[in-house]
DNA sequence: GGCTTCACG
DNA sequence: ACGTACGTGAAGCCG
C-alpha cells in the first residue's frame, strides 16, 4: 500500500523551535527550528521512503472554527519573532525540495490534515505531529505519528497502540479534551475535571452523550461539575473536533516530491550552515559536489567529470580510490580531486576513466584493483593499464595495518589523511621503497598482484545453489527449533529468550540452580552445557537447540539474501585481512559452511556444479604438519611422511612409548590433539582445554613430546627468538607478519610467542596454495579448458569443471599442487569429483 | 559497537 | 592465580 507522510508543519517547526538552542548563523540570522524540522524530514524520508510527502500550515493567525468561540483562541499565545522569521525560509525550502505545502487562509493545520487524510482509504495516511489531538483521526488506514522529547523521538500510533496504552477508541479522544479541556489548545473543557476523571468516566460510560443521558446515575461532585458545565463542555467538543470535510483541492497522490536533493537544497544548506546535514551523502543526488574534504582537494561534480577527465587525458598515471560513496583521484602528486557517487551508479563514474584502464602505456594506482575489475567487467571492459593496488602492497610490508580504509594506511606512514587521490601516489613511494628493504617485492608482483585477477574470476564465476534443499531444509529446522523453545520454556516455567547468553545463564544457574563449575562467568558455552549434560533434561534440548539455530540463521536464512539472479553465490575473497596471508570469505563466508556432523554437512548439498559440469575437491592433506617436519628436519616427522605413515599414530608411538600396533584410538586422539596444539603454538592450558584433562597431564605431554622432537622445539624456539629479536617472523615465501609494540612479559607477549609459532605454518601453507592457484589457473587457460577454480577454503580448492574435462582438470590440479615446491616430505592432495559439494 | 557463541581451516 | 590454544566471519543480544 502506498504511503502518505502528512506533517503537522506549525506544531513540528514550533517543537523543534523550543527543543533546540536559539544560536545565529554567520548572517546572524535563526535557523534553529528549520534544522530539526529538516532533520525530523530526512529520518522520515530515509526511513521510510513515503510515497507521497506534505506539509500543512496554518495559514494567518485568526483562522477560527467558529466565531463564536474566538476569545478561546485568540489567546493562543503568538509566534516569538525568533521562529517568525523562519517561517518564510522553511516553506521556500520546502519548495525548493518539491514538497507540496498545503495552507488555505481561514483553514487551521489541523482540519487540513483531518481532510486530506479522509480523502483515499486505498493508500495509508502518516499523520506526524506533536499534538495529541490529531490521535481522534487515526483509523484502519491512518496512523499518528507523535513527536516526544522535543523532537527526539518519534512514537508511532494506531488503532491497537492507543487502544492498549490509553485504553480509548480514536473518536473518544474529542470526549477527553472535551471533558479535561487542553491548555495548549485553549479548549477550556469542564471546570473541575482534569485527565484522571475524565479517563474514569470514559472507561464507565464510553462517550459524553452517553454521560449526560446518564447524569443520575453520577453521583456527588462530579454530577455538580458535569452539570455546571454542560454548556463549555459542548464548547469544547466542538473546539476539539477536528474537521475532515474542508475545501481543499489537492489529492495525496499529487504529493511526490524530489530525493535525494538537488544541488540547490544543497547550497541552502551551506548558507544556513548546517554542517552535520551537509556530510550526509545519502541525502543529496549525484550532482551535488563532493564535501570538500580538504583545502587541497578540488570537488568535482557528476556533470564536470567528463571535461576534466579528457582534458588530462595525457596524463601517463592515474591514481583512483572508491572510498564507501566517494571517489578520489589524482592524475599527479599535486592535485587532488574527489566527487560524490552517492545517487548515481559507480559504473557511470568509472565509464570515464575507461580510457586510462584500457591502455597499457597507463600506471594505474587503486586501492582495490579487484573491485576495479569487477566494475569494468560490468562495463564490458578488460583492465590492461599497468595497474597497483597499493592496499596489496601496504599488506605485505605490514599485515596489522588495517584495511579497508586507505586513511588508516596513510595515518601509518605518517602522511595527509585528507587527500586521498594524491596519498595513494605518496604512499607507494614509501611502500615501494619499503617492499624493496624488506625483500617483499617478488611476493607482490608474482603471487599477490596476479592472484587478485584469479581471485575476481572466482568471485565472478560463483557457485551455483540448489535452492530445493534450503526450501526442504527451512520449514523442518524452524518446527524443531519451535518446539524445543516450547518444552525449554515448559522446563525453565517461564517465557525466555533461549538466545540470550544472559537469559539462559540466568535460568541454568539461578533458576534451576545447575552447578556452575565454570565458578566466576555464568558461562553458557557448549563444552560448559555438555559438562551438565544429566544434571537436567534442560540441557540436551538447548544443546540440539544451539545447534540448529546456527544452521538455521546462518546457513540457511543467512544463504537465500546472498543467491543472485544467475542463481549462484559470488563470494568476495578479501585478500587483505588475515595478518598470516590466508584469504578470507565474506558475504557470505563460504570457507566455514559445516562439515564436521553429518546433519550440518548436509547443507552442501545446496552447494552443485553448474550445468554439464562437476564439481572437483582438491585439499592438500596436513599441509600444515608436512611443513613442520619440513622447517624442524625432524627424522621421525620427516620419515613418517616419507613412508606414508598415520602420521599420529606414529606420534602417538613417540609420546606414549609403545609400538606402532599398540596405539589404542584414545592414544591417537590424544596425539592428535597434540599435533595440533604444536600447530598453534602450544600450551598446557589450551591442550588441557581441548583434551579435557588437567593442566598437569597436559603439561606432561607436551614434555614428552618435545623430549621425542628436539629439533622441533628447536624450530618453534627459534620462531619465538626471532620475533623477539626482528619483530617479525616470515614464510618459507618471505612474507612477514610483524608484531609491534608488544609489552615483553604481558599477556599479550604470551599471544605474540604463540602466534609466532604459527606464523611460518599457517603462513607458508597459504603461501603455498596461492601459487597452486596460479599455477592451475594457467594450466587450464594453457591447455584451453573450461573448468574454473570457485572456491579455496585455506587448503582447498573446489573447481566447476565441464564432465568432459574431468579425468585432465583432475591431474592437472594435483600435479600442480603437489609441485608448488619441493620439501623435505612430499605435498599430498587428495582429489574428489561429485555432483555437490556433499559429495566430495 | 562490543560481547558471546559457533561455523570452518 | 590466571587464562589464550592459531587464523577467520556471521548472527544475535545488549547497552
Amino acid at each position: 500500500m502506498a504511503e502518505f507522510i502528512i506533517i503537522d508543519g506549525n506544531s513540528l517547526v514550533n517543537r523543534a523551535f523550543y527543543a533546540l538552542p536559539p544560536l545565529t548563523a554567520s548572517d546572524g540570522k535563526y535557523y534553529n527550528a528549520i534544522y530539526g524540522f529538516v532533520n525530523i524530514l530526512a529520518r522520515l524520508i530515509t526511513d521510510h521512503h513515503p510515497d507521497y510527502l506534505c506539509v500543512a500550515f496554518d495559514a494567518g493567525r485568526k483562522t477560527f472554527r467558529n466565531e463564536m468561540y474566538a476569545e478561546y483562541k485568540a489567546t493562543r499565545k503568538g509566534m516569538p519573532e525568533e521562529l517568525a522569521q523562519q517561517m518564510p525560509v522553511l516553506k521556500e525550502l520546502l519548495t525548493t525540495m518539491g514538497i507540496k505545502i498545503i495552507e488555505k487562509l481561514g483553514i487551521e493545520a489541523d482540519d487540513i490534515i483531518g481532510t486530506m487524510v479522509r480523502k483515499r482509504t486505498d493508500i495509508k495516511n502518516i499523520i506526524v505531529t506533536g499534538d495529541r489531538d490529531s490521535l481522534q483521526l487515526i483509523n484502519d488506514h491512518t496512523e499518528v505519528w507523535l513527536t516526544k522529547h522535543g523532537i527526539s523521538e518519534i512514537v508511532e500510533m494506531n488503532e491497537r497502540h492507543l487502544r492498549e496504552e490509553w485504553g480509548l477508541e480514536p473518536s473518544q479522544i474529542i470526549d477527553l479534551k472535551a471533558l479535561m479541556g487542553d491548555a495548549s489548545d485553549n479548549i477550556p473543557g469542564v471546570p473541575g475535571i482534569g485527565e484522571k476523571g475524565a479517563m474514569t468516566l470514559l472507561s464507565e460510560w464510553h462517550d459524553i452523550d452517553n454521560i449526560y443521558r446518564n447524569l443520575d446515575k453520577i453521583g456527588g461532585k462530579v454530577h455538580e461539575k458535569l452539570t455546571e458545565g454542560r454548556e463549555i463542555c459542548r464548547l469544547s467538543y466542538d473546539l476539539a473536533t477536528i474537521r475532515t470535510d474542508c475545501d481543499i483541492d489537492l489529492d495525496p497522490t499529487e504529493c511526490t516530491y524530489i530525493f535525494p536533493w538537488s544541488n540547490a537544497v544543497y547550497d541552502a544548506f551551506t548558507r544556513y550552515e548546517f554542517r552535520s546535514l551537509l556530510k550526509r551523502k545519502d541525502l543529496f543526488s549525484g550532482n551535488a559536489p563532493a564535501v570538500k574534504v580538504s583545502g587541497e582537494s578540488i570537488p568535482v561534480s557528476f556533470n564536470s567529470l567528463r571535461e576534466l577527465v579528457s582534458k588530462n587525458l595525457s596524463s601517463p598515471v592515474l591514481a583512483f580510490a572508491i572510498v564507501k560513496d566517494e571517489l578520489h583521484f589524482a592524475f599527479d602528486n599535486q592535485t587532488n580531486y574527489a566527487l560524490s557517487t552517492f545517487g548515481v551508479s559507480i559504473e557511470a563514474v568509472v565509464e570515464y576513466f575507461v580510457p586510462f584502464f584500457v591502455d597499457p602505456s597507463k600506471t594505474v594506482y587503486t586501492y582495490d584493483l579487484k573491485q576495479l575489475f569487477h566494475i569494468l567487467d560490468r562495463l564490458k571492459s578488460n583492465f590492461v593499464a599497468a595497474g597497483i593496488d597499493v592496499a596489496l602492497a601496504m599488506y605485505l610490508v605490514n599485515s596489522n595495518v588495517k584495511e579497508g580504509d586507505p586513511k588508516n594506511m596513510l595515518e601509518y606512514l605518517g602522511l595527509p589523511t585528507l587527500s586521498l587521490g594524491t596519498g595513494l601516489l605518496n604512499a607507494w613511494e614509501i611502500i615501494h621503497r619499503e617492499l624493496e628493504k624488506r625483500e617483499l617485492i617478488k611476493l607482490y608482483n608474482e603471487i599477490e598482484l596476479p592472484l587478485v585477477r584469479v581471485l575476481f574470476e572466482m568471485e565472478k564465476a560463483g557457485i551455483t545453489i540448489n535452492t530445493a534443499i534450503l526450501d526442504e531444509l527451512a520449514p523442518k529446522y524452524k518446527a524443531e527449533m519451535e518446539a524445543i523453545r516450547d518444552r525449554v520454556c515448559a522446563y525453565a516455567d517461564v517465557d525466555f529468550n533461549i538466545n540470550s547468553p544472559k537469559q539462559l545463564a540466568t535460568i541454568l544457574f539461578d533458576n534451576l540452580r545447575l552447578p556452575d563449575k565454570n565458578n566466576k562467568k555464568h558461562s553458557t558455552a557448549v563444552d560448559v552445557l555438555e559438562s551438565l549434560r544429566g544434571e537436567h533434561p534442560i540441557i540436551d534440548e538447548i544443546l540440539r537447540y544451539r545447534t540448529i539455530s546456527k544452521l538455521y540463521s546462518t546457513y540457511i536464512e543467512g544463504m537465500r539474501q546472498y543467491i543472485r539472479s544467475d542463481g549462484k553465490i559470488h563470494t568476495i575473497f578479501n585478500q587483505t585481512t588475515a595478518v598470516t596471508g590466508r584469504l578470507s570469505s565474506n558475504e557470505p563466508n563460504l570457507q566455514n559452511i559445516p562439515v564436521r556432523t553429518e546433519e550440518g554437512k548436509e547443507l552442501r548439498k545446496m552447494f552443485v556444479a553448474s550445468a554439464g559440469c562437476e564439481l572437483i575437491s582438491a585439499d592438500y592433506s596436513q599441509i600444515e604438519l608436512r611443513l613442520l617436519a619440513h622447517y624442524s628436519g625432524d627424522p621421525v616427522l620427516v620419515n613418517a611422511y616419507n613412508h606414508g605413515l598415520d602420521i599420529h599414530r606414529a606420534t602417538a608411538s613417540q609420546i606414549f612409548g609403545v609400538p606402532l600396533d599398540e596405539v589404542t584410538p584414545e592414544m591417537r586422539r590424544s596425539a592428535k590433539a597434540v599435533n595440533f596444539g604444536i600447530i598453534y603454538g602450544i600450551s598446557p592450558y589450551g591442550l588441557a582445554h581441548n583434551l579435557g584433562i588437567s593442566q598437569g597431564v597436559a603439561r606432561d605431554y607436551i614434555e614428552k613430546y618435545f623430549q621425542m622432537y628436539p629439533t622441533i622445539k628447536d624450530f618453534l624456539d627459534s620462531s619465538v627468538e626471532m620475533y623477539k629479536q626482528r619483530g617479525y617472523v616470515s614464510t618459507l615465501f618471505g612474507r612477514i607478519r610483524n608484531f609491534d609494540n608488544v609489552v615483553p612479559n604481558s599477556r599479550d607477549a604470551r599471544f605474540s610467542e604463540r602466534a609466532a609459532m604459527n606464523m611460518p605454518l599457517q603462513g607458508t601453507a597459504s603461501d603455498i596454495i596461492k601459487i597452486a592457484m596460479l599455477n592451475v589457473r594457467r594450466a587450464l587457460l594453457e591447455e584451453g579448458l573450461q573448468a574454473k577454480i570457485i572456491l579455496q577454503i585455506h587448503d582447498e580448492l573446489i573447481l566447476d569443471t565441464p564432465k568432459a574435462e574431468v579425468e585432465r582438470v583432475k591431474q592437472i590440479v594435483r600435479d600442480k599442487m603437489e609441485n608448488v615446491v619441493k620439501l623435505r616430505v612430499p605435498l599430498e592432495v587428495e582429489v574428489d569429483v561429485g555432483p555437490s559439494w556433499y559429495d566430495i
